[in-house]
DNA sequence: ATAATAATGTACCGGTCGGTACATTGATTG
DNA sequence: CAATCAATGTACCGACCGGTACATTATTAT
């Protein structure tokens, strides 16, 4: 083992608490001295750890992707033989379950992140990594669409890029009425006659 | 006439102004001195005719709302003889222009507030006001779905309540995959499915 | 003309921003 | 036991933040 003292926190949880911090405040509203009290760290060790503002924000947002986002991506692909619309009935529905999570600072991180994506103040490294995320999500929600409609189960006649991006921004509507202040039982109600058009 | 020199602005046009860049960059990554190099003013100037940066941000959003937000809501109540879902669509569209409108930030400033109204750095007279918007912008759809029902040309066995948050959700789905850099034909097919639904 | 009034330009205020230098503390290696 | 090395706490940096004091410039009323 390498010589010194060791690390008084933990990293991974640092992340995370970074993590709420940004998505609850965004990029120019969340201040160093905020961070640092969130996560009981003083600048020179947050700065070790994670480099610099910049940085952190986009470890942030990785972290974002592989705890909420990926895995609710499964609820999509997971029981191959039911029909497609329950597919993304159990998607959304585990999408507005942390979207509405009172632990949890509301919405979705990336759909804040793609709102401040176009301010001055946001560094461009931060709204690539966006762009790609989004672009990465339209792709695989369209990849859905292409696999269930050669596999029959699509009665659809829309492209399944149409659909995908219909998905995404229903997506991205729940994310900011889960922002205003809307429950899981209204998301619930939304998400009922959204996939009414699958 | 009153004493003393005259305004070397026009203050319409400032406002106007000023919306855009809190449009595009939000509340607390707007400084002052993006404010006064995009009016065209200095700082006593501006808070000669606007208070501070905060009734400023608040006179903005009414100004939206007057100019963008309220002329289309009209495109719902206009044809009281056809369908309900053709003034819901020339609603969605005429939305769709402006939020795609190359000339503008791109989305909705109703929608870039809410999404940042939960950061600790938005002051609570702002919070207030968009809160309310929100709520009233709902009050006027359920309204609207209501007053359909009750002439009978409402098929949707949902609740008026219900469809107007769908529509809500639509509307703000919308206004995050423009600022996405959606362009107008992609907003135009999702409409063409989120209508579907009425 | 001159007094009164209102908007402008400049220069500045205390406070906070993101980021860092440096000395100190704690753990490992010999 | 030093000697070494990494993480911490403190104190600070220049730059920018929102906001304002004050003198100057225009404009109107007397």
């Amino acid at each position: 083992m390498a010589a010194g003292r060791k690390l008084q926190f933990d990293k991974d949880q640092a992340l995370d608490e970074a993590m709420q911090v940004f998505w609850a405040n965004g990029y120019s509203g969340t201040s160093l001295n905020q961070l640092t009290s969130a996560l009981g760290i003083n600048k020179p060790s947050l700065y070790a750890a994670f480099g610099n503002k910049e940085q952190l924000y986009c470890r942030a947002l990785e972290r974002y992707g592989s705890r909420y986002g990926e895995p609710r991506l499964q609820h999509l692909t997971k029981p191959d033989t039911s029909p497609l619309r329950e597919g993304v009935q159990a998607y959304l529905l585990a999408v507005a379950r942390f979207q509405t999570d009172p632990d949890l600072p509301g919405g979705c991180f990336f759909v804040q992140t793609t709102g401040e994506a176009r301010a001055s103040a946001m560094p461009h490294p931060v709204v690539d990594s966006m762009t790609t995320i989004n672009r990465q999500t339209l792709e695989k929600l369209t990849g859905f669409f292409e696999r269930e409609k050669a596999a029959g189960r699509l009665d659809s006649e829309s492209a399944p890029g149409t659909l995908a991006l219909y998905l995404m921004n229903t997506l991205f509507g729940m994310a900011m009425i889960a922002r205003n202040g809307a429950t899981f039982s209204d998301l619930e109600k939304v998400v009922a006659l959204a996939i009414q058009v699958f």
